[in-house]
DNA sequence: GGCGTTGGGTGGATCGATACAGTAAACCGG
DNA sequence: CCGGTTTACTGTATCGATCCACCCAACGCC
């Protein structure tokens, strides 16, 4: 590995000079030098050691992201964005880990990044606790968070980028609503996050609104094993095959999410049951996979790719912390995709009576 | 941040002796000295700094995972893999980064990652020139490559790891056979990787072998451009949409791999083609997301964790240069998952004769 | 009692960059 | 022609670990 005193003995100048070059102080150098040290730079294809770099000035161009998995494609998508984005506008790189929803693997990962001198880093976690990320703030790291409001009361020092999730799923059951819907589901899985209980919250406003409230149920499915990725589809798929079986099942459901609504859709197709003209279906995320569903699924769009830059333009302002007032900055800008799985209810279905298949304890 | 002089000067000991601690030399060293010593380590919750480690040492543990882009489910998947194989085998990281298909972002990503200090690369690479991976083995990178053979002759210093894609289309088509098809198509996208002419081999190969050569052809859609996640899809899906337009379209049909199934089944459907009562699909990859389409798709399932776990293992490997024979392992344990899309070909289709939609270029 | 050995440490040069303090030459105004 | 300023550099301590070379006390052994 070439080293900057192998430019320097090569262009015959002193490091200090080599490293001027390097950052950008080509006013303290005649122009001849400064294209004699280059050329070197160049023919001896010399890159600076990011770790020696990093121990003089502690900066590492290293962003962290922590996803519950890999392997769920919204997350892939997510992490894609913030990648290119963090490559792009600061020339930053990414060092991603998976948590599978296991505090003991965040708490590793957030102590391999301080390890490693990373000092940004994002964080998609499912966990409902939060004091870890304030303990990662006390200890240097610049932490924004997604998909989780700022916890009242305490001003916290990491920021919150989240969709309007209460906007997204009251946005997902107006439409079933306006479609004449009026025996209403939100189907999730076990355990309440703060997205989660937002969505919920939409929900029921929604519901409350077209005074559906005692119609409207919400179904939670299995919990979530430490394999995040499939898994959802799956508990959608169950539920989906519970539903089937059930005559007075709901007509319109929201799903948690578009893989979720994705095996919903699969449950119900084992079932017997057709969607859209027995029960309609609306999804939130907007991942492409939604629109090749067969029926096309019908979902609420999130504004990933804003929300990506915004996390990534966020954590890299650097000393954001007493200072700055709490960041968090939530995305209204959902939008309902119509497809092809929400359709009118079955006419059997009008005007009868909703009897709850299995309500979710509050 | 907390550093080794801080432990020492708190254990009263000399750095000499916390960094024997650190490294296992506890022979070294009286069990109370070692007791004090860990003991004012949890304490002071003190991390070695990696980079200072790496400066001494010339090592870091993180792995360098290059791919088309994450945002692809395949990839993101068996990004997971990789992650959580090398992080609890080896206490690895990862450093990944997306190409778009690009020379010269992967040519970047190399970059940074020799200025990074990361010996250790996995790349997913469609591109077909190889010969950068030589020159970062000159580097002293220890790589490996995915869905790539070694090229014959030039016995090159990096690794491959590859599923048997020859098998894998043999296996597909030889089941398109068997249910009766005789009109058969191969749909890839344009450009040809070494792992897509595989695919076409055994695809012809099993086409061969049921005398059904002339009436088997390959299909391109369009050019991957550089957001290579969603676009195999709609590749496919323009190409069902193609397909469904010609009364003398194939009735068994072989998808490059299990999103390009998905979009064609989408683009099939919206030209009002069935799957499978007038087309059937196989796909390659069984990704889980072939389980939640309607129809489920029928693919050829790879080994996907075995692969990652070797990739990681491989490239862990030190000292692997010249001394190695050429390390190249094929996976050849690939099966067939019958699902729903695959039915015997309409009566109306059955000995009757096929004309080529679009033979592509050799 | 002298000498080699071993156990249990310590000192300090080093990795590759950074940046501050210093310096020598050129320039410049009076 | 002299003192001060500017220009164009250079020397070197430093970041936080590692690890080789060394050191000293205690012990064993003839």
């Amino acid at each position: 590995m070439t080293t900057i005193q192998d430019v320097a003995r090569e262009a015959e100048v002193s490091v200090s000079t080599v490293s001027n070059v390097l950052n950008g102080r080509s006013d303290r150098m005649r122009a001849a030098t400064l294209a004699r040290v280059e050329a070197v730079i160049a023919a001896l294809r010399f890159r600076p050691s990011k770790s020696a770099q990093q121990l003089k000035t502690g900066q590492t161009p290293l962003l962290g992201l922590l996803v519950p998995s890999m392997a769920n494609p919204m997350y892939g998508f997510i992490a894609r964005e913030v990648e290119t984005f963090a490559q792009e506008r600061f020339g930053y790189r990414l060092l991603i880990g998976s948590t599978y929803r296991d505090a003991t693997r965040e708490a590793a990962f957030f102590e391999d990044l301080r390890a490693h001198g990373v000092r940004h880093v994002i964080v998609i976690s499912s966990l409902s606790e939060e004091s870890h990320l304030d303990a990662a703030v006390a200890h240097g790291l610049n932490v924004m968070s997604y998909d989780r409001r700022a916890a009242r009361g305490r001003p916290s020092a990491v920021g919150h980028v989240t969709p309007d999730n209460r906007a997204a799923a009251r946005l997902a059951t107006s439409h079933l609503i306006a479609k004449g819907h009026t025996r209403l589901a939100f189907v999730t899985v076990a355990g309440m996050t703060m997205s989660r209980s937002d969505k919920v919250a939409g929900f029921f406003a929604a519901a409350e609104a077209a005074s559906l409230r005692s119609s409207a149920q919400v179904l939670d499915g299995g919990p979530l094993n430490e394999y995040g990725d499939s898994v959802i589809a799956e508990v959608g798929r169950a539920t989906g095959l519970q539903l089937a079986l059930d005559p007075k099942r709901p007509t319109g459901i929201v799903a948690l999410n578009d893989l979720m609504a994705l095996g919903l859709m699969a449950g119900l197709r084992e079932g017997g049951v057709r969607v859209p003209e027995d029960v309609s279906i609306v999804g939130i995320d907007g991942l492409f996979l939604s629109a090749l569903s067969n029926p096309m699924l019908t979902t609420v769009q999130l504004p990933i790719r804003d929300m990506a830059r915004a996390m990534v333009e966020q954590v890299m302002q650097a000393g954001a912390d007493a200072t700055t007032p709490t960041r968090e900055h939530v995305f209204t800008n959902v939008r309902l995709i119509e497809r092809e799985s929400v359709a009118a209810p079955p006419s059997s279905a009008r005007r009868s009576a909703a009897r709850p298949l299995k309500e979710a304890k509050p």
